[in-house]
DNA sequence: GAGCACTGC
């Protein structure tokens, strides 16, 4: 489909960082060539609620109800019935494949033991949300249709209806519905399922839950029952949290995975994996396919070209190798791609991101190469400054990519690391929320009258996020002050929206500029992802044919003429329209859900509709209202200074306006990489920014010296 | 004059 995108063929640039050794060079692992014996870890075979695309397996031909009667927790159904009805709270440690996600829910509603309620279980994911509950309504017969007595719901889909008794949901989806009745009252029990990944919708829900199960007790109104669901063996932490409630362990369905480690550290991780790849390639059978975790979508494409050159060497040994790679940002088709059978006497080698940890699942894989490092987004509360880095992955995650070989039977694990690596690791992951940009959760909280400084995290975020999270409100209007106890009537709207506050503050001031078509556009532009493809090897010529679209206001403008022009096309001609424009179809169609969705709340808010047509000052000021803190002047050549933090930055340049040096700017976001830079841009008067945020500027000391 | 792991409302 997005055939123009095809990252294959621009792998030449970053083959040059690594050199091509025209033979595989051997790599030592503890086990089969070195002294310690491999540890033998127990994983699991099955686990509904992922996709599972199977080539290899045969579906057994057993009855759907006999499938439900082999699963280990189907043992346990009595047993498992009488905890859940004498504890208020409980904990179910669920090995993957214990049937725990599609048969406990089940089980909880033939025994009636939700009473006049829902049961209600999140997912982290929306994929594993609608899934679950599709197999659930099957497995329930009777021509079931999801929808009636088992549904889901996720954003712009809501499947289900006065009759359902069994609803699957996203961890974020019922923190909505907690901001419309904070205790929760359309559930009578709430299964917080996947706890172990720690999201921070879950972690927020936790303190949710609780407190609702609190107050209704003391209310004397329906009691709420809480579960857990978590793959973590760290029960203590869960279990204290939870007032010292009971855990209960379910085993799943698990083949041993042999473990190997390097007998010495491997800096250039990249260069071990393709040799770790070739020493299997060498020994295994064509049919045990491989799976390689490396950190991003250029290692990806630098190793797999590797691999697929160095396997067509002559003195190569070992069968036809297909080399597929797998991360988010590939177009749907090419990650598809991965879940094709190979021919005969052909070895599979998928190489990913951590997207094939959790969210993608590979039947068939016998091998896992884990290179031991994963690419991470890191917060600091103090610049705001969000980037990228590349670290250590932890031990939790580490067994999560072992796990990924013994799914269908017994595999092997090649670790890129040591032994004594692996013990250096940090346990287990640092929960979200200790990590991110508080802004949402803080106004979220408000909303249900808690402030984030008080509230009872299982493991608080750093006090700093959290004030430079009420500092942001307080700029915005949103409360009074640093310790309110509640929203300001604005702040109250804002809450209302899906958004980071500043642009839900951008909607809300939009009318004031007769300009609420075009900033809905824009900020559901802000929050999908990103409308532009740029193949590294045409990005000029991508850059060429939307030069039409470029306005001199910058990036924003830009991105609302191509929008504009989107929605003049017809249904019939867009494909090919966002083929020629290079713009992702997937993207904008999911932009556009985002615009009506936002415009939906607008209209509940009483916001009434206007436009600016041409007039593009009316649109740049409404941006002000939202993101006046995130404004930088020109310094000197080319060099930028943030009015906030004064930190030094550079216009990106894949913004439209890299190459011009307007004298003050106002952007979205600031990356690091080689240098601080700015993305998603507009120029700005200082006229403006004093007019709209005068209290910003008087308490921030700024002076605007450059003319505009 | 450069590069973006993954989710979610």
């Amino acid at each position: 489909m997005d055939s123009k995108y095809n990252i294959a063929h621009s792998s030449k640039s970053t083959v040059t960082k690594f050199q091509i050794k025209s033979k595989p060079i051997p790599i030592l692992f503890s086990g089969k060539n070195g002294p310690p014996s491999p540890k033998k870890v127990k994983l699991n075979g099955d686990d509904k609620k992922k996709i599972t695309f199977s080539s290899k397996i045969l579906q057994p031909k057993i009855s759907i109800q006999e499938q439900r009667r082999k699963l280990p927790v189907f043992q346990q159904r009595n047993k498992l019935l009488d905890i859940i009805k004498r504890h208020k709270t409980l904990i179910i440690l669920g090995e993957t494949g214990s049937g725990k996600t599609t048969q406990i829910p089940q089980y909880i509603y033939s025994a009636r033991l939700q009473e006049n309620g829902k049961i209600g279980i999140t997912q982290p994911r929306r994929v594993a949300a609608i899934s679950v509950a599709m197999r659930v309504a099957q497995e329930h017969g009777n021509g079931m249709e999801v929808g009636d007595l088992v549904g889901y719901t996720v954003r712009f889909e809501d499947v289900t209806s006065s009759k359902t008794k069994i609803k699957y949901l996203t961890d974020g989806m019922m923190l909505r519905e907690a901001m419309f009745d904070k205790l929760l009252m359309e559930y009578t029990v709430i299964i917080l399922d996947e706890a172990h990944e720690r999201t921070i919708h879950t972690d927020v829900l936790f303190g949710i839950v609780k407190r609702a199960q609190k107050i209704r007790i003391e209310k004397k109104v329906t009691p709420l029952k809480i579960i857990i669901m978590s793959a973590t063996m760290d029960v203590d932490h869960f279990s204290k949290y939870f007032n010292d409630c009971q855990a209960v362990y379910l085993e799943g369905r698990t083949y041993p995975v042999n473990i190997f480690y390097t007998l010495k550290p491997h800096d250039d991780y990249q260069l071990a994996c393709v040799n770790a790849f070739f020493k299997i390639h060498k020994e295994a059978p064509p049919d045990h396919d491989v799976l390689i975790f490396l950190t991003g979508q250029e290692e990806i494409e630098s190793v797999a070209h590797q691999i697929r050159t160095l396997a067509k060497e002559p003195d190569v040994e070992g069968p036809m190798v297909r080399v597929f790679s797998l991360y988010a940002a590939q177009p749907s088709n090419q990650q598809m791609a991965v879940f094709q059978t190979t021919p005969t006497n052909t070895r599979k080698v998928i190489i990913s991101t951590n997207i094939a940890e959790t969210s993608v699942t590979i039947a068939g894989i016998k091998y896992v190469i884990d290179g031991g490092m994963v690419k991470a987004r890191t917060f600091h509360p103090s610049t705001g400054l969000e980037l990228l880095k590349i670290q250590r992955i932890s031990q939790e995650q580490s067994w999560q990519r072992a796990g990924r070989a013994g799914r269908d039977s017994e595999g092997s694990c090649y670790r890129i690391y040591t032994r004594s690596q692996f013990e250096a690791m940090q346990k287990s992951t640092v929960p979200e929320i200790q990590r991110a940009n508080l802004n949402s959760v803080a106004i979220q909280l408000l909303a249900m009258g808690v402030h984030a400084l008080t509230f009872d995290f299982m493991d608080k975020p750093p006090k700093e996020a959290v004030v430079a999270a009420f500092e942001q409100l307080k700029m915005l209007g949103a409360v009074e002050s640093l310790n309110a106890a509640h929203l300001t009537p604005l702040g109250t709207k804002m809450s209302k929206f899906p958004l980071d506050p500043r642009f839900s503050k951008v909607l809300l001031s939009a009318h004031q500029f007769s300009c609420v078509e075009e900033s809905l556009t824009v900020i559901a532009l802000l929050s999908a992802e990103s409308i532009l493809i740029s193949p590294p090897n045409k990005r000029e010529l991508a850059q060429k044919v939307r030069q039409k679209f470029t306005s001199g206001y910058g990036d924003h403008i830009t991105l609302l003429n191509i929008y504009r022009e989107f929605n003049s096309i017809g249904q019939n001609s867009r494909r090919n329209w966002c083929h020629e424009h290079y713009i992702n179809l997937r993207n904008i169609l999911h932009a556009r859900e985002i615009r009506n969705q936002l415009e939906e709340i607008c209209r509940s808010s009483d916001i009434p509709n206007s436009s600016c047509g041409s007039n593009m000052d009316q649109l740049r000021k409404a941006l002000i209202t939202g993101l006046f803190m995130n404004v930088a002047e020109l310094h000197r050549d080319r060099q930028y200074i943030t009015l906030d933090k004064k930190q030094t930055v550079f216009i990106h340049p894949s913004s439209s306006l890299h190459g011009q040096q307007p004298g003050l700017i106002l952007f979205t976001e600031v990356v690091q990489t080689s240098k601080c830079y700015l993305r998603g841009l507009t120029t700005i008067e200082s006229e403006w920014l004093q007019d709209i945020a005068p209290e910003y500027i008087r308490t921030h000391n700024i002076k605007c010296t450059k003319e505009s």
